[in-house]
DNA sequence: TTCAGCGATCAGATTAATTTATCGGCCATG
DNA sequence: CATGGCCGATAAATTAATCTGATCGCTGAA
């Protein structure tokens, strides 16, 4: 009979293809791995790991099963933490991913308030570009993350939060005056200045000067990759270019006074921030109050963006951030 | 720590609601089911199960976790089906489910086929309504089924095997003649005799009529609910009335004399029969094979179904068989 | 009151899993 | 072609998990 110990030593052994070291990650001497491991093989009559000198390789028999088997193991992870927090939403440890994009900017915002009312969460935080952080939604390594809708997994279920405009920076001595939204034609793309690759954020500005104009045929833009939007707007700052920049982020970013921020003129550009998670994720009620205090926090900051009420995120006549990452 | 073992016995004794009849249902003793019931209890920190005399019944976290627990169970199922049986399709126990409209016509041109093509396959079959074979594979009691598609279930996915046309199956000295396809306004819905309700084949029918026409304003329809076709057949025969009636089950019931099948004018109405089975099912190489097995037989019989080129299944412009069973 | 049904509990036996120690194959070196 | 290191398999002893059979205590019915 199969048993989940096996499947978690088999999930360890395919991670590290290595007997001796997936022992030690189960916490086991490596005989023990080694015998459920043939244990798992006499029962299901396969050949799981090709054993040969140097290394461990799964079959592909094997590698099927091991993907099964996190799944089992996953399935059974959510069984545990359904009955472990039931009833009492934002107790305990809860792994939440962030975009490099959010982070800095709404997590000032809601960390008081969470261990505010929330004395016994015990928050993990992992900021992370969208492909990275849907991967390990799905994984079981996280809970939840913030990020820009849509996620695009059928496995994923998301909470709208709330609509974070773009905005256009440009150096304090740029001739336009602040009280008067631009069109996107007053957008240079090749003076764009954007996140490094990867960034749904770039992928979001880009798509939407892609739609908004394309001056000449080269793919173009300065698309030269600051790692954070405060690199960016240091480089706006210094004269070097123009950004689109989220409005959540530009509250922030607008201590410098080096650089001012346009409004753009409608259809005004936005990204669509969520709570996004497993659909069989056993913590729902968690998210819930989750998002409430999100949505809470960005409301009385006085922040524009307001809680939208409808169910699937927009992304209409916006940045199409259905591009991955 | 969780195991396999513990959600066995739970999801027995959720079923049982007895702790003697579980344990006898996992082949243990009592004792024995008490403590693995317990010590989940302890290691999840929920009450599982109410115990009052006389009854036992799950607690709200209780059923859920039952729930999650079978989810649990069915994958680690499937992994140990995709290891045992991979690379050998139809092979070993494989439980199949038909709906009665279909099975003593289609059953007897598949399995001498199956039986002389794959000796090493147990098939066991069983014969129920849609509705009770959709449930039954979503448990994991059944691996697969025959039915008319869609079977409208985003859990289960389909292999289209062929169109099974209806006919009009009226009494032998009907005065039309057997050459001309009849128009639907042919159809006395008076007169129409149907299987009993829970039918999907009933349901067609009634709906390709309602399309159809409406000839009064009663919901109407001789709905007497027969059990089986031949009994429809006999009844039509016997001059009671008449009726829609499968291509594949024409062919058999022919065999009667006093009965003569019409074809009817485009539109014609039909149904799509297809093979269905969970998405994660760990079998879906048998269910390809088995699916080219009843094409070959349906087409080789001479019959006019023949396997659709296209994924989706139409029903479109026929019966609504999107109602349920 | 007494009894039958049912689940919990206990003690002891059994089975499964783990550890420590060791073996043997396979390379890379010298 | 020896030698030592790495790595997984195997053996024996130990520990932990699980089971059985006997029994207890509770509850509702006779």
């Amino acid at each position: 009979m199969v048993t989940l110990r096996q499947l978690r030593y088999l999930s360890a052994l395919a991670k590290h293809g290595h007997f001796g070291r997936a022992a030690e990650a189960c916490a086991v001497t490596q005989p023990a791995l080694s015998m459920q491991i043939g244990d798992l093989e006499r029962t299901l009559g396969v050949k799981v790991v090709e054993r040969r000198p140097g290394e461990v390789i799964l079959t592909d028999a094997g590698r099927e099963i091991a993907r099964r088997g996190d799944d089992v193991l996953t399935a059974s992870r959510d069984l545990v933490d359904f009955a472990r927090h039931r009833g009492k939403p934002l107790t305990g440890r809860l792994t939440l991913g962030v975009i490099p994009s959010l982070a800095p900017y709404l997590l000032p915002k809601i960390l008081p308030a969470l261990q505010r009312g929330f004395p016994e969460l015990r928050l993990e935080l992992r900021e992370s570009q969208t492909r990275q952080l849907v991967g390990d939604i799905k994984s079981g390594v996280l809970d939840a993350a913030l990020l820009a809708l849509p996620a695009g997994d059928s496995d994923l279920d998301a909470i709208a939060l709330f609509e974070d405009l773009f905005l256009l920076a440009v150096p304090a001595d740029d001739p336009r005056p602040e009280a008067v939204p631009v069109a996107v034609d007053g957008i240079d793309q090749s003076r764009l200045i954007l996140l490094e690759d990867g960034h749904c954020l770039r992928d979001q500005a880009l798509a939407f000067c892609a739609t908004a104009r394309r001056r000449d045929g080269s793919a173009g833009a300065m698309t030269f990759g600051a790692s954070s939007l405060t690199t960016v707007i240091q480089m706006v700052a210094g004269g070097y270019g123009m950004t689109l920049i989220p409005q959540i982020a530009a509250e922030v970013e607008r201590r410098d006074q080096r650089v001012k921020f346009l409004r753009l003129r409608p259809p005004q550009p936005g990204r669509s921030i969520g709570l996004v998670f497993r659909k069989t994720s056993p913590r729902k009620a968690d998210f819930g109050a989750l998002g409430d205090v999100v949505k809470g926090c960005v409301e009385e900051s006085g922040c524009r963006p307001v809680p939208p009420g409808r169910k699937p995120p927009p992304a209409q006549n916006r940045a199409d951030s259905a591009s991955e990452p």
